[in-house]
DNA sequence: TCCGAAAACTTTTTT
DNA sequence: AGTTTTCGGA
C-alpha cells in the first residue's frame, strides 16, 4: 500500500537536513545536488529511491535508474535501497554502473544498430592499452598520431562516421579502426568508449528503442555527477534530453579529479542549462568535526569562493592535534617517525592500524618501499593497495567476484560458526547453481553440501599449518567446491582465459603470500582482507573512503610539481585527501625533497594547521 | 656495453 | 617538474 507523499518519513535515520529534504520532494523537475565530502550522498539517493517507490510517484512497472560509475558504488547504493524498502520495491531500482548499463542495451538492442556497425554477437570487451593503438597506427602509416588524441577520438566521435567527421584522414582512420576492431583474428573486439558510441547511435536513430527507456525509468538518478565524461554525457542526452523523466544528478565539483582522464569540465553548469536543472547544495558533514572542517571550508574557499558554508556533525573523538604539517630533516627520519607514531598510537589504543590510512599523490609503489621497512620495525604492516599480485592490484582483486566468494568459503573452513561467511556463500552459492528462494529441497540440499564442505576444510586446515603449499591446496578445494565452470559461466568477465587466470592468479599469489609465517589460517584469511594492515594508497583511489587518521606522505613542491593555486585539479585532489579524514588529518614533507609548498602553508597556517617538527611527534624512546 | 639525449610517464574505471 | 625508460651512436 503506498504512503501518501506528505506522510513519508525518512527511512532508518532521524533526519534529513531541510536542503536534502527539498531535493528529495522535487520530483517534477531536474535537480542537481552538491554534495561535499560526508554529506551523505549516498544515503540521500537511497532516501529518494525510498520515497519514490514507497510512495507510489514511481509506481509499478515503472523504475528508477541509477547510475555510478564504479561497481562498488553502484553495489553500495543498491544495498541500501535494500535495506529501506520491500524486496518487490528495492527489484525496480536499477542501480548500475555507466559501462554496465550501456553493455545491457548493446545486447538487447543489437539488433537495431544499422548494418555498417552492428558488431557480431559474439564480440568481446576489449581494454586497449595505448600500445595496442600505437600498434593500429602504425599498421595504418599514420605512426605520428598520438594514441592518447586517438583514443579520445574514437570516445568522442559520433556514428556514422560518414556524417560525422568532416577531415577525410580523420574519418578514414577511424573507420579503420572500427573495421579492424571487428575483425580480430579471435572475434571482434569492442571497448567501452565503442559500445558507448554505439548505443548513443542506436538511440539516435530509434526513436522507439528511446521511447520505450524513457516509459521505463520515469527517475534517473546520476552519481558522481563531476566525473562524467562528454561522450556519457552525449549518451544522457541522447536517452533522456526533453524527456519526461527526472533526473536527479549528485556529486562535488570541488572533488573532480578525473580531468586527465576525460572528465567534463563543468559537468554541473552544462547539466544545468542543458536539463534546466534546481540546484541545492547539502550543507552538513557528517563525517569529520568542527576544527577539521573548519580548515576544509578555507580550501574549499580557495577551490571555489562562493562556496557555502558546512555544518560540521561528525564528533571530536580525540585529545591533542587534529590537523597539523609534519617536518622532516631526512627520508630516513620521516619514514621512522611516522611510523612510531602510528606504533604509539596503536599501543595507547587510540587507532587500530586500518584505521590510519597514508596516502600519496603517485607511484604508491616506490612510497611503499621507503616506508615499509620502516613500518615493519615496529612491527606494523604496510598493505599498498596498488601494488600487483601477479598482474592484478590487490584492491581490484579484493572487490572481484571470484574473491567475494571464495573468502567467505574459505572462512567457513578458518572459524567455527560463523553465521556471516555462512550467509554470504548460501548466498552465492545459489545464485550460482540457479537455485530459487523457493525451491526448498534444492536449498537444504546445497546447505547439506556446504556444511560436508567446510568440515572438510576445517579438518585440512587443522591438519595443515599455514604455509603457502597449504595455501594453494585449500585455494584449489574453495574453488573446485565451487566450480572452475559454473563460475566462469555465471560472470561474463571471467569468460575469456586471460581474465579469469588473471584473478585466479592474484588470488592465489596473495593467499600464499599471507600463509607465510602466520599463526593460523583465521590469521591468513584476516591478513588477505588487510585486517591489521596501514593501508597505503593514492589520493584517486582514497575518494570515496573514510578514515579515523589520515596522512598525507608527502608534501612537498617536489611530488606536486604542478600544483599552483589557479591550477584547479591538483587543489580538488588535496581536498579530497583533507575530506578522508574523520578525527585527524596530517602531512608530511622532509627537507631532503624539498620544501613545502609556501601558498599552500600560507592557506593552512592561519586556518589553525600548526607546524611541527618532526622529531616531536613522537619521543625518540617512545 | 656504455653514454648522453630524447621520450615516456606520473593520477584510473569499466562486463 | 622530476624520474625512469628507451634509443641511437660509438
Amino acid at each position: 500500500m503506498p504512503v501518501a507523499p506528505e506522510d513519508w518519513q525518512p527511512q532508518g535515520v532521524n533526519s534529513l537536513e531541510r536542503r536534502a529534504w527539498d531535493a528529495l520532494r522535487e520530483t517534477a523537475q531536474n535537480v542537481c545536488v552538491t554534495a561535499g565530502a560526508g554529506a551523505g550522498k549516498t544515503e540521500f539517493l537511497a532516501q529518494k529511491a525510498a520515497y519514490l517507490l514507497q510512495t507510489g510517484l514511481c509506481a509499478a512497472p515503472k523504475r528508477i535508474l541509477a547510475i555510478s560509475f564504479k561497481r562498488d558504488a553502484a553495489q553500495n547504493l543498491a544495498a541500501r535501497v535494500r535495506q529501506r524498502c520491500s524486496a518487490d520495491q528495492a527489484r525496480r531500482f536499477h542501480s548500475i554502473t555507466f559501462d554496465a548499463f550501456t553493455k545491457h542495451m548493446l545486447d538487447h538492442f543489437r539488433l537495431a544498430i544499422p548494418d555498417a556497425y552492428r558488431p557480431p554477437a559474439d564480440y568481446s570487451i576489449a581494454f586497449p592499452s595505448r600500445r595496442d593503438l600505437e600498434l593500429f597506427l602504425r599498421r595504418h602509416g599514420r605512426p605520428n598520431v598520438s594514441a592518447d588524441w586517438f583514443e579520445r577520438a574514437v570516445a568522442r566521435t559520433a556514428l556514422p562516421l560518414e556524417e560525422t567527421v568532416e577531415d577525410p584522414r580523420e574519418r578514414e582512420l577511424l573507420r579503420a579502426y572500427w573495421a579492424d576492431q571487428y575483425a580480430m583474428p579471435d572475434g571482434a573486439l569492442v571497448s567501452f568508449s565503442m559500445i558507448n558510441r554505439l548505443v548513443e547511435y542506436m538511440l539516435r536513430s530509434n526513436p522507439r528503442i528511446k521511447r520505450a527507456l524513457r516509459l521505463t525509468y520515469p527517475f534517473v538518478f546520476l552519481d558522481e555527477f563531476q566525473d562524467t565524461t562528454y561522450a556519457q554525457y552525449s549518451l544522457v542526452n541522447a536517452a533522456f534530453r526533453e524527456s519526461n523523466s527526472v533526473f536527479t544528478a549528485v556529486g562535488d565539483d570541488k572533488q573532480k579529479i578525473m580531468g586527465w582522464a576525460g572528465a567534463m569540465d563543468n559537468a554541473f553548469d552544462e547539466f544545468t542549462a542543458d536539463f534546466k536543472a534546481v540546484r541545492y547544495a547539502l550543507l552538513r558533514n557528517w563525517r569529520s568535526h568542527e576544527a577539521l572542517v573548519t580548515v576544509q571550508h578555507v580550501i574549499a574557499r580557495r577551490i571555489d569562493p562562493d562556496v557555502e558554508e558546512v555544518e560540521a556533525r561528525g564528533e571530536l573523538a580525540v585529545d591533542g592535534d587534529t590537523a597539523a604539517i609534519w617536518r622532516f630533516d631526512s627520508r630516513e627520519q620521516e619514514a621512522e617517525q611516522i611510523a612510531r607514531w602510528i606504533r604509539s598510537e596503536v599501543d595507547g589504543g587510540r587507532v587500530a592500524p586500518h584505521d590510519v590510512a597514508i596516502l600519496v599523490r603517485m607511484r604508491a609503489n616506490n612510497v611503499e618501499d621507503e616506508l615499509a621497512p620502516a613500518l615493519r620495525n615496529q612491527g606494523l604492516t604496510l598493505r599498498n593497495l596498488a601494488r600487483n599480485v601477479g598482474k592484478i592490484a590487490i584492491q581490484d582483486l579484493l572487490a572481484e567476484p571470484l574473491t567475494e566468494v571464495l573468502l567467505p568459503l574459505l572462512w567457513l573452513g578458518a572459524s567455527a560458526r560463523n553465521s556471516d561467511a555462512w550467509n554470504t556463500t548460501l548466498q552465492h552459492l545459489l545464485s550460482l547453481a540457479g537455485i530459487s528462494p523457493e525451491d526448498e529441497t534444492g536449498q537444504e540440499r546445497l546447505q547439506r553440501e556446504i556444511g560436508e564442505f567446510s568440515r572438510n576444510l576445517r579438518q585440512t586446515m587443522r591438519a595443515q599449518p599455514p604455509d603457502p603449499a597449504g595455501a594453494d591446496q585449500l585455494f584449489a578445494q574453495a574453488l573446485d567446491f565451487v566450480g572452475v565452470a559454473r563460475l566462469r559461466q555465471v560472470y561474463p568477465e571471467y569468460r575469456r582465459d586471460v581474465d579469469f587466470q588473471r584473478v585466479r592468479d592474484g588470488f592465489q599469489i596473495l593467499m600464499r603470500e599471507c600463509a607465510e609465517n602466520a599463526a593460523d589460517w583465521s590469521g591468513v584469511l584476516d591478513r588477505f582482507e588487510g585486517k591489521d594492515h596501514v593501508p597505503l594508497m593514492t589520493i584517486h583511489k582514497s575518494k570515496g573512503l573514510e578514515f579515523h587518521t589520515m596522512i598525507f606522505f608527502g608534501l612537498d613542491a617536489q611530488t606536486w610539481w604542478s600544483l599552483s593555486p589557479d591550477r584547479g585539479e591538483e587543489l580538488n585532489s588535496f581536498f579530497v585527501a583533507f575530506t578522508r579524514a574523520r578525527q585527524r588529518a596530517f602531512f608530511s614533507y622532509c627537507a631532503e625533497r624539498g620544501n613545502a609548498i609556501g601558498w599552500l602553508e600560507q592557506l593552512l597556517l592561519p586556518a589553525g594547521v600548526g607546524k611541527i617538527d618532526g622529531a616531536d611527534i613522537v619521543a625518540p624512546d617512545a
